[in-house]
This record gives structure tokens, sequence and C-alpha cells, in this order.
DNA sequence: GTCTATAACTCGATAGAC
DNA sequence: GTCTATCGAGTTATAGAC
């Protein structure tokens, strides 16, 4: 509701994306975003009040928007890439980002968990897809589970190389789904 | 060389694989393995030693495994095969930390790198296997890609379900190298 | 909502005895 | 190699004025 707590969090996610989770103190990210660390305390009471925040608020959006494309598409391969080009773009800023709290998630921190939420709920999403497409239940689970790994696999190397080589996970997305598109798999 | 040092980078390696590296400090892991914070600046010099240390001898000891294996399979497809086996096998207890350290390692953090380095080995080890096998440069580069984004991909999901899913997540990757064995892809 | 001040505590790292 | 003791800085979080 207070915009003086919207624009600090918007500032906030700036920088996380940009630095990451990690060690960092409430006084060096509100240094960073030009607040002090009493006012990142009033706005969202804790530390971990922050992080919950920033993780609702980053994959929030972002789920809902993922949730849109796949929905305007009735055929899943063209969705599928849409997604592909929507989070390949993000790679390099977002990326690291989402493996850090990604791996938090695995390893059960609170703040963490509206993430691990969100990739089940993404799996279940692109399934349907793939029903409606005329797959089975069983092979559109398993079509959806592989376009995802294959998907988030890419985006790993993509991360890691700083967006270098995107043209080459392109390549390999396209071949993916081309490949997944014959019947008999 | 020294035993005592040694026999404190097990356990070390054992809490972190448990706990994370996060923000935890010298003094909780000390206790958590038995130790005084003191011994452990004595033997590491620093925190970040520690975590330099850690890192290394955990993938090290990893990397030389998996390139054993792919050196003793000519099919690519069975070492492919095989080195997924021995990567879910553990994806559970180390996935997470696999994938904190790779988040830390896009951050650029210093005592991450050495795991960034091997991660773009492994795929230059697995496409010298696909051209021994009869592909071209590109096409080898471009499987061993996808070979392993699909194997990290699956991996991520099965870390985040703590290993629930294991049948599902070898259905795919069998499914993937099926498709990937046929001529044209 | 924003500020200064501060309580209460933990951090990495080191000194020096043994 | 292992211990106790400690330094100085940094930490989360809160109190209270404005």
């Amino acid at each position: 509701m207070s915009s003086a707590r919207e624009a600090l969090l918007d500032r906030a996610i700036a920088w996380f994306t940009e630095h990451g989770v990690g060690d960092t103190s409430m006084r060096t990210i509100a240094e960073g975003i030009g607040t002090s660390h009493r006012m990142l305390h009033y706005h969202f009471g804790s530390r971990e009040g922050l992080l919950t925040a920033v993780v609702t608020a980053t994959w929030g959006q972002q789920y809902r928007a993922l949730a849109d494309l796949l929905e305007a598409s009735a055929d899943p391969y063209i969705a599928a890439y849409a997604l592909w080009d929507r989070m390949a773009d993000q790679a390099a800023q977002l990326g690291p980002l989402f493996f850090e709290v990604a791996a938090a998630a695995m390893q059960g921190k609170p703040w963490a968990a509206p993430l691990g939420q969100w990739i089940r709920e993404w799996k279940s999403t692109l399934e349907t897809l793939f029903v409606r497409v005329g797959r089975g239940r069983e092979q559109a689970a398993l079509s959806a589970q592989m376009t995802l790994a294959m998907a988030r696999g890419l985006l790993f190397e993509l991360a890691l190389t700083e967006g270098n080589g995107r043209a080459a996970a392109d390549t390999a997305i396209r071949t993916f789904l081309q490949s997944i598109r014959t019947p008999g798999v």
C-alpha cells in the first residue's frame, strides 16, 4: 500500500539482482539503495521479512507473466519457446539470483519457500498445455518435465557464462522442442 | 599433509553438505564438527580459505571420478547414463550445495570459482566422446550441451523435491538419450 | 515516516601461553 | 597443535524524539 515501501522494495530487488543475497547485511543493502537500515526494519520488520518480500515480488510477477504467456498460446511448443525466450533474456541478470534462491529453497530456508512452490506450479501449467494438445496424462507429464529440465539446464549454463552462448542455447532448445514434437516421443 | 587438517576438512565437507554455506560463521561450523574456531583459522587461514578447500576437495574428487567414468566407456550414451546415475544418487545430499556454490560462482565469488572451471571442463570431456563416436565438431558440441543441460535440469528438480521422483527422472533422461541417438538430431 | 542513539550480541581474526 | 582471552568492527533489532 504505502508507496514508500514499494519504492524501497523495487530498489531492493534491483540490488539483490546485482549482488545476490549471500551474507549481505541490512546495513550494506540500505546504504546501497540509499536509505537507512532503520527504514528497512520499519517497512519489512526484519531481514527475513525483507528477503521474503523480495522473493515473493520478484517471482510472483514472473510467475503471472509466464502463466499468461502459456495461456495465450494453444501450441505448447510455441509457448515453451516464448517462455524460453523470456527467461533467456533475463538469464544474465536474474539467473544467479534464481539459482541462489532455489538452492536456499532446497535447504529449507523459509524465505525462499515461495519460489519452490512456483517452480512446482510451472510444471503443472505446462503439463496441462500438453494434455490440451492431445497427449496422454503420462506423456504430457514427461514432456513438461523434460522441457523444463532442458530450459533450466541451458539457463544454468547461460548464467554461468554471463550470457555468452545465447545463440548456441537457442539452437539447443529449438533442437529439443523439435525432437519431442515427433510422435512416439 | 597434516592428518589433523584432512580429518577436519572431511568433517567440514560433511557439515556444509548438510547445512549449506550461506551465512554460517566459523564459530557455528566449528561447534558443529567438534572443534574450535581457532583451529579452523589455524589450519585454513581464514573463512574464505576454508570454503575454497571445501569446494576444491568436494568437486575435485567428483571431477576425477566422472572423468574416469567417461574415459572408461567408448559409447557416450552409456557413459552419459552412468554419469547421470552417479549424480542422481547424490542429488538429494549434494544437490543443494552444488547449486548454492554454482550460484556463488555466477556471482563471481572467488572461493566458488573452481567449480565453475570444472563445469566448463565436463562439457569439453563429453564433447570429445561424441566426436570419437563419429559426430562432427558442431553436432558433438550440441549433443554435449543438451545432454548436460538435461541432466542438470533434472538434477535441479530432484534436489528440490528431496530425491522424490527419481524414477520419473530416470525415464526422462533415458527418453532424451534415446532421442539424440537417432541420426539427424 | 524518518531521524539519532544505543542495546545486546556475534563476527573474523589474532596474541600468547603451553 | 591446541587452548583461553580478547580486540575491534560489524550485526540485528529496538527506543524514542520529531
